[in-house]
DNA sequence: ATACTTTTGGAACGTTCATTTCAATAAGAT
DNA sequence: ATCTTATTGAAATGAACGTTCCAAAAGTAT
């Protein structure tokens, strides 16, 4: 058999990340790519073929992070109200922890290229489709329970969530002290109580 | 006396708009903006110095467009909550008017650059606290008036605003129909009362 | 007309872009 | 040891990038 691979590719795949994230998509030179994977021009289009394909890896890289996370952190809630908000402390304590400032990678990507690239609007698309689900699976169990008002629909209160998530990620990339970020999750969730 | 510009400022900034609105900074090129504007490239080199700086202009061209609408419909409004409403309604036929799905230019803006370009951190932050600022005064307003519950300060709804406006804009980018930004708008108004 | 100054057209600048090529090296399997 | 396939290094590809340059054209004043 011959010789396999031998670079890590979780490890490349975090590597380009970290750039996608910080510059976007058209910002991000095949060098800066280099230089951040270590792996060797060939060797990254050996393996991803082009440079769209390496960032929609990222993307869906990126993706599956924060879903095993919200995933962890469903399993920490006490009830679907106490969930929605551990879904926005998470983003909160994305948005503290991140150095730069960046924003949400996702987020930043639909600003930049949802209306260019097929590909992309697709991803998109799906992730915005799975997002507002879980929203709305946790708003209508929400108010079986009683613990979310009857004023809107899940569905409605589904898509306000959603969108509530993309501005909070928006608003985190110029505010970033947890006063500020908590008021706006305490407010968004007040509108379902 | 010289020869005096003969192109139109104002033109050439609204083509110049339409490129960057769409394609973002860092993918317009030189050529696109020449193509776009129908100067000649020394044109507007002599005219606007650089890229950046006509971006720049641009910028501030789009946003005092906003800020002549919104006083435009604050006019029409009855009460300070009904003139968020309003604003919110300012982009709600923004985004459906929008047939390429652009979303906000100065989101995208500060998606793609708020973290690399100083001049740009510059005068988001001064767009994001002229906003802030104007949402403030209605909330409070709205709430000598009684229109608008006292649950929070004026200053925190405004930033729930702020950020539920940049949520609702790059929403719209991929939900473009009326009705379901229609339940957004009334759902986050919904807060307020 | 002549002088003065800006705007043009268009080529050219040097750099960087994403991608390809290819020979050399490396390593698991037989 | 030999075969097979992947990775590597480094150079080369041609196109596109933002920016500069300069001679020619154009418009206002005297």
């Amino acid at each position: 058999m011959p010789k396999v691979e031998t670079f890590n590719k979780e490890f490349v795949l975090k590597q380009a990340i970290e750039v996608f994230h910080d510059k976007g998509y058209n910002a991000t030179s095949m060098q800066d790519l280099v230089d951040a994977t270590g792996l060797n021009r060939s060797s990254i289009y050996n393996s991803f073929d082009s440079k769209l394909n390496l960032f929609m890896e990222c993307l869906n890289a990126y993706q599956a992070k924060y879903i095993r996370e919200t995933s962890k952190v469903l399993l920490k809630a006490n009830n679907p109200i106490h969930a929605i908000e551990l879904i926005f402390d998470l983003y909160l304590k994305e948005i503290i922890k991140d150095k730069f400032d960046r924003g949400c990678m996702i987020t930043n990507c639909k600003s930049e290229m949802a209306n260019h690239e097929g590909l992309i609007t697709n991803f998109l698309n799906m992730n915005q489709q799975s997002t507002i689900a879980l929203l709305e699976d946790l708003v209508s169990k929400g108010q079986e329970e009683t613990l979310i008002n009857n004023k809107r629909t899940p569905s409605e209160y589904a898509l306000y969530l959603y969108s509530s998530l993309q501005g909070f990620r928006m608003t985190g990339i110029l505010i970033t002290d947890r006063i500020h970020l908590k008021s706006i999750v305490n407010t968004v969730l007040q509108t379902l109580i």
